[in-house]
RNA sequence: GGGCAGGUACCCAAGUGGCCAAAGGGGGCAGACUGUAAAUCUGCUGGCUUUGCCUUCGAAGGUUCGAAUCCUUCCCUGCCCA
């Protein structure tokens, strides 16, 4: 690891796919030094699931691993009381302690999916931010100027907007840099969006004569709206436990666009050259679903998900796994089509149901229903059970039963 | 503490006594076309036992035949001054 050319490869292979890296002179320095870098990596459990935005950021902590480096994993279940304004407009909502202790539990467990647990710290700064007395936060706060908290975009972006910002919203990158003085992080990695939140850790730890650790960002990647950032809040996710399937069918409806960022950002793959390889779009997606689903749930698990795909859309047949179809369990006789759609949870509301009937989105097995009041008689013992469909993609097997 | 401007549905935003379940846009959902893509077009977007009824315009009271709209009090936000 001292060796001045090996150090030329590691930071290169470091490098790669990241945004910005502060500073390249500082990183070389500590490796220098020949010892493993300490690799600091916060997280929020205000929601319990690891998405595909996550992965980005936590395959570069598998590669510093690899190359022989102490991940310590940070789980913010402090910060995310406060929570993080980063990127937001709004001020996000603080969490109880039990739900960011329950979210922190999932949270772990799925980061174990891509990171070896041997080779990861996981700490919770409850543990020393819970300790901080009044003063040491007041003497914390001193080291920054309100100027420097609004020279963050979202802050400045709000405050001219007259948009509120709490005041306990400041608290929250102060905290992020207490972390990392107090496990002495040589390297902070984060998104795009934590760039300020790591720069504060820098100007804190030098604040504190601590040497400033080098900052890494990685690009955020865009959900499945091909808009917005992931996240669990917009809905947009795509989570590592989402039954293969449905992981499947996310991949295959983002844009095309859309693909190329993944396959730029989830995959290892050149981007050009599969676009040389498979020149039809829908099959450069079928691939790139397979690769995902793949990574999360073996071989096989994405063999089935792209042979159920083609059943369903292309043949437009009942998807053959279960995680597609819901089974409703009815007693024999007429049922209202209304109530159905509400007990499948295909609709919120009556009045949902009604509206997706008369729009022409239902149907029971194959045919078309129009009337929003249609009854629907079930008989007892078929061969086959009955398929409720609205929409493109709700299923329901609808079973009989005493 | 004083002055001013605000708080409307998921979000932005119009509405200042009845024609208001509330314009417009965004988002979302559905349909057509497709490759469950994009773009485009069409419809829908509070609830219900739906030719009608019920609840909603920061909260609570009040005026009125009738209130998102007027009055009172309260809560919340921003700006300016101190």
């Amino acid at each position: 690891m001292s060796d001045s050319r090996n150090i030329g490869a590691e930071i290169a292979l470091i490098r790669k796919g990241t945004v910005s890296l502060e500073t390249e002179t500082e990183l070389r320095e500590r490796l220098a030094e020949g010892k493993p870098l300490k690799i600091k990596h916060g997280v929020d459990p205000s929601a319990p699931d690891i998405h595909l935005g996550h992965t980005v950021v936590l395959n570069k902590l598998k590669s510093f691993q690899e190359l022989g480096h102490e991940i310590i994993y940070i789980i913010g279940d402090f910060t995310a009381r406060i929570g993080d304004p980063s990127g937001r407009s709004k001020t996000r909502p603080q969490l109880s302690e039990a739900e960011v202790k329950r979210n922190a539990e999932t949270y772990t467990q799925q980061v174990f999916k891509i990171l070896d647990p041997k080779k990861t710290k996981v700490l919770f700064n409850s543990q020393w931010l819970g300790k901080l007395s009044f003063e040491d936060i007041i003497r914390l706060a001193s080291k920054l100027t309100v100027a420097q908290m609004l020279q963050r975009d979202d802050y400045a972006k709000r405050y001219s907007g007259g948009v509120p910002i709490s005041l306990h919203e400041f608290l929250y990158p102060l905290a992020q840099g207490y972390d990392s003085i107090h496990i002495n992080a040589d390297l902070e990695i984060g998104g795009t969006d934590q760039t300020f939140n790591l720069l504060l850790g820098r100007e804190l730890q030098r604040a504190y004569g601590r040497r400033p650790q080098v900052i890494m960002t990685m690009p955020l990647l865009e959900g499945i709206d091909g808009v917005e950032k992931m996240s669990k809040s917009l809905g947009n996710y795509i989570g590592v436990t989402e039954p293969p399937f449905e992981i499947f069918g996310k991949i295959m409806s983002i844009s095309d666009d859309l693909m190329a960022r993944y396959y730029e950002l989830l995959t290892e793959h050149d981007y050009t050259v599969v676009k040389k390889d498979i020149p039809h779009p829908r099959d450069r997606k079928i691939e790139l679903a397979c690769e995902i689903v793949k990574r999360f749930h073996g071989e096989r698990a994405a063999e089935e998900a792209r042979e159920n795909f083609r059943r369903t859309f292309a043949q437009k047949r009942v998807p053959e796994d279960d995680s597609w179809v819901k089974v409703l369990r009815i007693k024999p006789g007429a049922h209202k089509l209304t109530e159905l759609i509400k007990d499948c949870g295909f609709a919120e509301s009556t009045s949902e149901a009604r509206r997706l009937i008369t729009q022409g989105a239902v149907r029971i097995n194959s045919v078309k229903i129009l009337d929003e009041k249609a009854a629907v008689e079930f008989a007892r013992g078929k061969k086959e059970p009955d398929i409720l469909k609205v929409g493109k993609k709700n299923f329901a097997k609808i079973e009989v039963q005493d």
